[in-house]
DNA sequence: CTGTTAGCGCCTTCAT
DNA sequence: ATGAAGGCGCTAACAG
């Protein structure tokens, strides 16, 4: 900066001021500034901008997975919404597990992040401790039914669990089974299946089956899943799906071995991932909004750090849509 | 960690080389150092730590998409890397155009990155020189049918577009049709296409019909591509899609309407997403190693710095897969 | 509108 | 095995 400072005749502090066009700046020094950086190949250090006080303009993000592409989505969200601003996100995977994720954040917090996307709202008490002690703006994306650490934006996976119930109950179902994968690391589907099952009880009808894969989800093991239900003594005549991937696996099943769907066993998913538009049946959902809450929640988190903003907790609201399958 | 130092009663030197450990220090001042800095709830400045010439440790990625599956998984091979070292990726979208690409690794690059990921060999010019002067480690993944600016990880999309028709001449057809999205963006499906064309032509077979969508791909686009070339008055023997979305909507349409696969029509896919497994046929495609290619840039780029590296060129071999569909 | 001064928190180098 | 000095490149705060 120095050198462009004397390239152009004015002094390092004007320069900076140049490049971040930030206060009173004379056009023609503006443009002797700039010629005599692009001329020298001025490339901005933003590691000394953050040093010195300005906010780092990083934003941290930690996902669970990106195997999933609820996930993926989240983070396309994330990164369209920095597009326009000149924030960057710096991004980890914790694999579902709460110790990676805490390290993560802790090695993130490293880099002065002005905020933090995590995704749930169950984690390590260190991890909780750490975030409320500093001063960063946190975020949890994609589910609302807890206590967030700030703020939280996501939709009540409890009240989609119950409207699922709810619309399958309407249709006459009576006997129900659940599949899903891996409860011990997706605790959000947990609450789903949990709230779905209560209203099903209190409806007085009955959970046949519930079949939980050690694999991470996936058209396969939805399928697998099906089959083996189907092969059942007691079959159900509809089942709930912990995501679309299994469902939709589950439907492969179904056409593959010409099983009538809804007549036969009717079968229900949970995102609305695009994907499901193209296949053979419409398969009855819960539409969320992944990519719009990755948009607010990136949105957010880079607002001006000096203005403080109180928590919230955005409900985007998820959308059931009763397709062919139910 | 000045603070650190006091409580430790040693120099704040000390406590870096704790931080890091480097140097020689005895057992009980590391003791001592560590208790004090989690006493005090210490975290490490990175940006100083940058700054003050140790390396970055921050790694660029830029993709041009997170829709489709294949850059989320190189991506997450990219992590799953990283996961190991304490190297974080830094990471932007470029929705294929060179000039936001461009815009984001001149922003990068002020983060002094220690390397750079990006796909594909086709970028501005700008870009080019700008990192040909700069010492960051560069590697472009994905393709290598081209000059890449220092190190390319991935396949020959040409020889994968030459293999595909040596198989679907293999197999008698004579009639083939392409279906395609925006190939003004998706360079690398050219490649394949050019040569799968050439390869097909000089057979002495031919090209009936070449379809291409504007919209990005999905399988609902495939879907009515299928539809729309079966219409036609001159029908193909089998279809290639630009990839296995576009392949398995196509397979949909074919289900939803009876059509035998691949007696009437034959249909062959790109990529070998995991997907594909859970259809009731399996599509013949080709097998990219993504998430192998991401992780191997990942390592290439974050290896010790100071070390001159050859530029290389790594050919990751793409798999046939012949499925029921040819 | 432009310049001066004083760090930001750490690491390199050189001493001891 | 530990410490002292100096500076990385930038920006806030204050002058003018």
């Amino acid at each position: 900066m120095t050198d462009v400072a004397k390239l152009a005749n004015v002094s390092q502090m004007t320069v900076s001021r140049v490049m971040r066009n930030s206060g009173y700046v004379s056009e023609s020094v503006i443009n002797r500034v700039v010629s005599a950086a692009t001329e020298i190949g001025y490339v901005n250090n933003r590691l000394a901008g953050g040093l010195a006080g300005a906010d780092s303009s990083l934003v941290g993000v930690v996902l669970p997975t990106l195997q999933n592409r609820v996930f993926s989505e989240v983070l396309s969200g994330v990164t369209t919404a920095f597009s326009e601003s000149n924030v960057q996100p710096v991004f980890g995977v914790s694999e579902y597990s709460q110790r990676v994720e805490t390290q993560l954040v802790l090695d993130l917090l490293a880099w002065r992040p002005k905020g933090l996307i995590l995704s749930g709202l169950e984690h390590s008490k260190e991890l909780r401790d750490t975030l409320l002690a500093s001063s960063v703006r946190v975020v949890e994306v994609m589910d609302i039914d807890g206590r967030p650490i700030e703020s939280s934006f996501g939709f009540s996976h409890r009240k989609a669990g119950w409207e699922m119930a709810q619309h399958l109950l309407g249709k006459g179902y009576k006997r129900f089974a659940y599949v899903g994968c891996q409860p011990n690391r997706d605790l959000r589907a947990v609450k789903r299946y949990k709230s779905f099952c209560n209203t099903v009880h209190r409806a007085g009808a009955q959970m046949v089956v519930t079949k939980y894969s050690d694999e991470p989800s996936s058209m396969l093991i939805g399928r697998q899943c099906t089959e083996a239900i189907l092969r059942e003594k007691h079959k159900p005549d509809v089942i709930y799906y912990a995501n679309d991937d299994l469902a939709a696996g589950g439907l492969m099943h179904c056409l593959a071995h010409q099983i009538q769907v809804p007549k036969q066993i009717a079968l229900a998913g949970f995102n609305g991932l695009g994907f499901l538009e193209s296949l053979p049946m419409q398969i009855t959902t819960s539409r969320t909004p992944r990519f719009e809450i990755g948009t607010a929640a990136a949105e957010f988190v880079s607002g001006d750090p000096k203005e403080l903003v109180e928590p919230v907790k955005v409900d985007f609201a998820v959308d059931l849509v009763a397709g062919d399958t139910t």
